[in-house]
This record gives C-alpha cells, structure tokens and sequence, in this order.
DNA sequence: CGAGTCGATATTCAGAACATATCGGCGGTG
DNA sequence: CACCGCCGATATGTTCTGAATATCGACTCG
C-alpha cells in the first residue's frame, strides 16, 4: 500500500463522485477506480459502497479514512519539520561562553536571534574557553565563545573567528590609592595583590599576564600575591571590598558597581581576542544561521566567515 | 512523495548501511541510494550524513524520520482498523426492540454479543414496534424487533425474521376474582378493563385483539373500558393494583411479581411473532455479527435468514 | 422504452523503480 | 607510499505498474 491509496480513498469519499475525483486528483477515472479496487482488494474489505446516488464510505471506510487523514497530515509535516530544521528555524544550538562574552556581545546577538528563531532550542551555558573548546571537540557544544584561538589537539578541526578585542583595565575599590587614577602603569601593578581568572582555566590569558608582568614563570607566583576569580562579577565584587586589584577586559565597565573605579593599564595592553568557534564540519543550518546573525551585527568578522564558508 | 520513501528512510536510518539497509528492504544498494536521492531533492534538504563510519541522519533527518515513523504506524493501524471494521469486532449497532424482547430474547443475545464483541459501541433502546420500523427505514436504527412483520411504506425495503412466538396470558392482582384460575376464557374477559398495549403504537397487536374479542372495531370501544400501557412493568404494575386484567405475552411471566397472578387464556391465542428487522440493503458486518449469533441461539431462525442471505 | 450517466473492464503506452555492472573516494595495511 | 577493500554514487538496460483511451454493462430518468 503506498499514500497514493490514501489520497485517492480521500479524494473520493470527499466528491463521493469517480469522475469527479480523479479530476481533482489530475488523473482519468479508470485508473482511480483500478487504484481503489486494489486498494479493497489488499485490505480484504470492501471501503466504498458505489450506489445510484453516489460513492459513500462503508463503515470499514469510515475507520480507513480517518487514519488515512492523520498519515497523510503526519506526512505532510515531515515535509514542512524537514524543511524549517534545514533552515534552521527550528533545532537546538547549545552555547558555551565565558563571562565576559555576557557584557557586551550575547546581548544583542541573543537578542537578535531568539527574535529570529523563536523555535529553536537555545543551550546556554557559562564555562571557561578550556572547558567549552574540549566540549566542542566533544560534540556537547555547538558553539563556543572564548579569549584566544583553541590550541592543542583537535584545534584543527574547529573554525574560530574574532569577534572582540579589549584592552587590559584595572578594577579597585572606591577607598584603593589607585581610586582617583584614570590609569595605572605596570610598574604600580607589580606590587599589587591581583584578582585574575584561574590560569589553568584561561591558559592564553594567563601566559599574556605572565609575559606582562615581566615573569616567565606562572602569575600565582607573583609577588604580591593572586587571587584567582571565575568571572567578571566576583572580579568586581572582590576589588569592591578591598581584596586587591582586578584585571580583566574593559568590557568589564559595564558590569562596574558604583563603589569600584576602573582604570585603564599604561602602556595599553590588547587582551587575547574574543573568538568564536564551531566545528568545521558542522554543517548545522541553526549554527549557519546564528553566524549570520553574528557577521551581521560584527563588521570584520564576515570575511574571515566568508574565507572559511567558501572552502566547503 | 510515496510512502516507500518513509520506509526506505527508516530502514537506512536504522542500519546505517546503504547496503545493508538495501538487503533488509529486499532491494538493491542502487535503488535505495537512488530513492533517498530522490527524496532529498523533493525536500530540498540534506537528509543523512555520509561518513566513513556510517550513514547517519541530519537535523533535519531527525525531524523527518520521527514524523514518518508516526505516518508508516498510522497507515498501518488504517489496515488493521479497516480489517477490524470489515469482520464486525469494532463500529456501532444501533438496536430499537419493544420492552418484552428484553425479557426473554435480548438478555443472552446481548450478552453474547457483548462478550463477542466488546469493541462494538451498541445503542440501545427501547420503542414501540410502529416507531422502531420508521426509525429503521430512516437509517436511524440498524435492527428492530417488534412484533408483527412491518407493514406499509417502505416495508419492502426490509428483511424481517421471526425470532420468537408468544400467545396471550391475563395478568391479575392478587385479590382479582380471577387470581386464583389457571385459565381464564374470552368470554370472561369480555367484561373485564382492559390494559393493553396502545394501538396507535402497535396496530399489529390492537387489530389481534380487537378480532379476538369478537369486535370489529377498535379496541377501546370496547365496554368494560380500557387502559393503554407502553411497556410490561407497567401492565403489571397497573394489574398488581386492581385496575384491570393485564393482557400481554407470555414472556410477562418473567417480569411478574409475586403480588400477580398469570391465567392462560383459553382457548389459547397466538400473539404475533415476535420479529427481528433489518434494512436489506444493510451489509454492515456488525449487523452481520448480531445476526449470526441470532441464528445460534434461535434455531428455525437460520433457514429464513439464510434464504435472503444467500440472495444477495 | 430509449437516452444518458456512472463505474468497471480491456488494451496500449510511458515512466518509474529495480537489477546488473562499474566508477570514484576514503581508510586501513603491508 | 602504494595497494587493497569497502562503500556509496553513477550508468545502463529491463521489468513492471500506473495511467490514458476506448468500450462495455448497469442503472436512472424522462
């Protein structure tokens, strides 16, 4: 039995006419009248009861007919879910960012997609760039937003994209003696107790600090001391109350309380880029249309999109 | 789109395996990698993934293959439903019978085709002979049992057989002159009131009665008055209470409180048949279903049905 | 009783689905 | 690094079936 039964049978018992029914369907009588006779003819029972004043459905057709409504719809949807799902208008893209991509990029970009896509199942998750590259390697994120390209193994197979850079600024309680500076030098900074992000968590910011401070070695081992937060508002929160000195990326500003001052750090320091990376291979029209979103809202990043979108 | 394609889907869906598939479905690898072909073009979206370590679905295969799966297991339940509808063991049966049917005849046809039959959705009810007949002709009822052949407009359009036979009894109340005879004579009936059914509602009863008391006119005319009662519980009800000699079926017998005595009526008169109607034209396989047991449970009813059966 | 309508049947034809044979690409292996 | 084997895609021929045309038989209606 193939659906073509079920639109004829359908067809039929709606004209309650042969000729007129397969004139609906596009097709010459005889061969709805052969179809239907087949179709009695597999299921052992007779579905239409053809009488001088018309084709009715036998009580048998009447139970076939309902079914073959609800088949033919559940086939039609497969049509109509198959399509939005290549097109990404439903499905699910599972993010991970770090803290700093909340302050100023997802806002809008969220915004613009959740407006967009209203049926897709966004996964948002806070994590470090180590942890959501290694998640992204292992197919539990679709997308991830972190500092600094992924490197290790398995960085080959991900696409990655700049999608902000920041500069380095200082963050101290409103009583700090850095309070009333509009900047701070890195000399001042040596001395200082600092509040950064964990290093095993942020290898490429940690090795940029490392290199700044003039150490080869790790930053815990600063003189001075570290203090390592997990993000931007314990960084905050910690230099409010006088713990030490945070550092991180001037995006940080938006998320400033009133009681805390940010400093811009002399001579500037550019911050590893805020990078978004997928799996080269995904060909997912979700993450395809979310990337647009993002070329459209980031001038700049549409070439190197373009370069890599290209090569498929 | 055929429902061929849904199969071939799933079954690839399932093996993984172009080939594999393709031998599970009793075909060729070509076709299958031809049909799924086709299928993706017609939806314009990329189905399964093929990878070296498999076959495996897209998104948007995904959202096809669950629809299908629910498609291919509604058109199955459109066979086994259409199969169950044509051998009678689901659909309706909609049943007009005079109240003495219920006291002898519907009670172990309906509990064996209840038993039979648990999936058939039975109407019930009870009406006089004259309406049950209208009902039938107007489609409103499937099966009727009265008493008496239908007569009249339409009555041709019928096929009525006889499923059992009654002769008269009187009813009376305990302290009836009457209560303490086993018969009773026409003649002493012939001064009695009367309670009988009404003879608008089953002219075939009323005209019995009406020759059977020596009158060629109405019942009601006759002296001695009469009560017209719809159903059995009633005529006994109004006998147990001295209003009058209760003239019913033997079948009363059932229904009689202890507070009634039943006279044969001498000599014995012969109520007419109890009668089972259907439209002829009928084919309904629930219909067919009733009959059957009918036919079991009435011996002598066979051969009448049999004759129009096997004149279809 | 003849005309008209409707569904079934017969026959032919075209297209689609399938089978056989072969190609191209990708991994694994000596 | 070349070779081999596996797998899916492609090419081509064959078969089968669904559809069109023509016609028939049954029933209704004027």
């Amino acid at each position: 039995m193939e659906s073509r039964h079920l639109r004829y049978a359908l067809a039929l018992a709606e004209h309650q006419h042969f000729g007129r029914a397969a004139a609906a369907l596009g097709i010459a009588q005889p061969p709805l009248s052969q179809q239907i006779a087949a179709l009695e003819r597999e299921l052992g029972a007779r579905l239409f009861d053809r009488t001088a004043r018309g084709v009715f459905p036998t009580t048998a057709g009447e139970a076939f007919l309902a079914r073959a409504r609800r088949a033919l719809a559940e086939m039609s949807a497969a049509v109509s879910d198959a399509g939005r799902a290549a097109r990404g208008e439903t499905g699910r893209l599972r993010l991970g960012f770090i803290g700093s991509a909340l302050l100023e990029l997802l806002p809008s970009v969220l915004g613009t997609f959740i407006r967009d896509r209203p049926e897709v199942r966004l996964g948002l998750q806070e994590m470090s760039t180590r942890r959501s590259t290694a998640a992204l390697l292992a197919g539990e994120l679709d997308l991830a937003i972190g500092r600094g390209a992924p490197r290790g193994a398995g960085a080959e197979d991900l696409v990655s994209v700049t999608v902000g850079r920041d500069h380095l600024v200082a963050v101290v309680g409103a009583a700090h003696p850095f309070a009333g500076q509009a900047r701070v030098s890195l000399e001042q900074l040596k001395g200082q107790h600092l509040i950064v992000a964990p290093a095993e968590e942020e290898p490429t910011v940690a090795a940029w600090l490392a290199g700044l401070l003039g150490e080869g070695a790790e930053v815990p081992a600063r003189a001075g001391g570290v203090t390592e937060a997990w993000d931007a508002h314990t960084i905050i929160g910690l230099a409010s109350c006088g713990v030490g000195v945070g550092l991180g990326p001037a995006c940080l500003r938006v998320a400033a309380r009133p009681d805390v001052r940010v400093c811009e750090v002399s001579p500037r320091v550019e911050l590893p880029e805020l990078v978004m990376s997928f799996r080269a291979q995904d060909r997912s029209p979700v993450l395809a249309a979310f990337l647009d979103i993002t070329r459209e809202r980031c001038p700049g990043v549409a070439e190197r999109l373009e370069r890599h979108l290209g090569a498929r």
